[in-house]
DNA sequence: TTGAAAGCGCTAACAT
DNA sequence: ATGTTAGCGCTTTCAA
């Protein structure tokens, strides 16, 4: 037999489909011992309600926005484009995405887009942007006109808003941490560190998680000053290149932010008997090469893709006032070494 | 203005619903130039068809069987909690699922259980089996009786079936080997491996990327010959203290099988100076634990609720006749260390 | 070769 | 408090 539906609940309680409805999605106006009657309908037939038809009845649409930075990082490139085909393809079950970039470094133009957005407020806002005051107060207007807002990549923690999806950073950098004082001899040694900005949140916090590894568990290696390069490829190449010149005890690089090419570009310039221990920050066709090439040892991911989705769906989940599972969200911090590219 | 739908369509091309049907279908009985026509309004309205509207219409129903071994180890115990857990809330949409376990160790009752199946074919199965030549002319017979086949965690490579949804254990194994040698100090010293069953497909390759990893790249490492514990914890307790016992120069430990419970419990009793590298496989209760702890100081794994979700994704493509996106059903083998625990 | 109309399982006005 | 009814976007007889 068939699964059951409606009609047969309603049949098997002696009631009408509305009445079956309204105790399904417990709306009021049933009596107590009528809903029972339906539950226990309900129960003996072990309905299970099609969602897809419901929201097909709904007529409910979702409407989100996605603003992100147009920086011109591979990573960016690919949440972006991870947006974009959910967008174009409506992949998302009734899902109306609409992007919008803002430049990147321009938190002025970031936070007046956000608060554009209050006077014609979408269903829910997911949001990659660095935390200021400017921007938290446009936030926190488009919170009030009504939209769910999703921070994602980066935390928005002083704002009051939905769970965050994306990586926990200090759990990345102490990842990097423990692979590259593994990875390398256990002697006293240079590492270099290479990042964007320590102003940025993310990259300061997987600077602080790879220290705290560096002080536990490798008091042997000296961790030198950040390079700030901020993820750009030619800068980090250049400044890599000096260091490397200037230090002959360099054993290991972690690249806790982007620009790699310029880091490869280093390195193969650099003189060919320094085998250095390499670590490096998501998945691109660059750190791709790398890895495959023996440049780097290992890379630290976070899924594009899963990222937008999972944001989408906490979305959802919040615009309709449902439960997200949070273990089902979290995003993980994935390790590549060449033997496990997919 | 909303997404556009069938109506939309048929009233710019001045046709009716059934015509926009019969050319959204392909189905015969269309002019060329009235199909040119819709094709046109297609195109100039940008529809994109509602599939949820779309399979509630056509009321159809993907009516599955997933057959899996019995096994009491954890990694199994999850593999069946995700097709029970996707199996009882209908979670995927329209597909119905029915688990049916066999006897792990009698592949007598498999291929019976398997060929049964022939006489009111399911439209598909995923399959988890080790390949007997009975098995294997049992899959083919319900191949022909019409059903889809995906063999999933275990290839199936000599039956022509469906893309298989699983990692690459060979990959697989020359992880653990990358990771392991790294981490040991380059110094020779020798590497125990223990494992299910040699006889176990998954195993044996594991093993074999392992060692060819161990001769390309860690040649001053020596391998012992694989302790066969069968995936049992007393086993492999036993068996890994006995060893342990009589080599005083093991460095490593690759778990490439189950039964880690006693890996564990051997590493417990065992000289508490000797801190060993240990690297195993599945990311369960017990391997979580080690890991927390540092008792193991690497995991591999594959996820199960991935596994079963793309291979029921596999099936319903290849029933409907669809391609697949292999990029998206491939199953990453993934590295836990303590650090980066979900 | 084309069209009209009746659903699929569910929801939501509008009645009663 | 409960029932009737008309859809949602698409498919599918059955007629024309």
């Amino acid at each position: 037999m068939s699964r059951p539906t409606v009609h047969d609940i309603a049949q098997t309680a002696g009631v009408s489909l509305a009445t079956v409805d309204r105790v399904l999605n417990k709306r009021p106006g049933v009596r107590a011992k009528t809903i029972l009657r339906v539950n226990e309908a309900i129960e003996k037939l072990g309905y299970v309600r099609d969602v897809a038809a419901a929201n097909l009845a709904r007529q409910r649409t979702y409407d989100f926005v996605c603003v992100m930075p147009d920086a011109p990082t591979e990573f960016l490139g690919e949440l972006r484009d991870a947006v974009a085909e959910i967008a174009a393809q409506g992949a998302m079950d009734r899902v109306r995405v609409d992007m919008r970039t803002y430049p990147a470094d321009d938190t002025h133009a970031l936070a007046e887009m956000i608060g554009g957005l209050a006077k014609a407020p979408p269903d829910g806002l997911a949001l990659m942007a660095p935390e200021t005051p400017r921007v938290r107060d446009a936030v926190r207007r488009v919170m009030q006109a009504g939209a769910s807002i999703v921070p994602m990549v980066a935390d928005l923690p002083t704002v009051d808003c939905g769970h965050f999806v994306g990586i926990d950073n200090v759990a990345a950098g102490r990842t990097a941490g423990t692979l590259l004082g593994r990875f390398l001899p256990e002697r006293p040694a240079r590492v270099m560190v290479v990042a964007g900005t320590m102003t940025a949140r993310d990259h300061a916090e997987r600077r602080l998680g790879f220290d705290q590894v560096m002080a536990e568990r490798f008091a042997h290696l000296s961790v030198l000053p950040t390079l700030e390069c901020y993820d750009r490829a030619e800068l980090v190449a250049a400044r890599v290149s000096e260091m490397l010149a200037r230090h002959q005890d360099i054993a290991a690089i972690y690249s806790a932010g982007a620009g790699n090419q310029g880091l490869v570009r280093a390195l193969a310039s650099a003189d060919a008997g320094a085998r250095l221990t390499v670590i490096a920050h998501e998945l691109t066709e660059c750190t791709r090469a790398a890895l495959t090439e023996g440049t780097f040892d290992a890379v630290i991911a976070q899924n594009p893709g899963h990222i937008v989705r999972s944001a989408l769906r906490v979305l959802r989940a919040e615009v309709d006032g449902m439960e997200t599972i949070p273990s089902q969200e979290r995003i993980r911090t994935e390790i590549f070494l060449k033997e496990n590219l997919p």
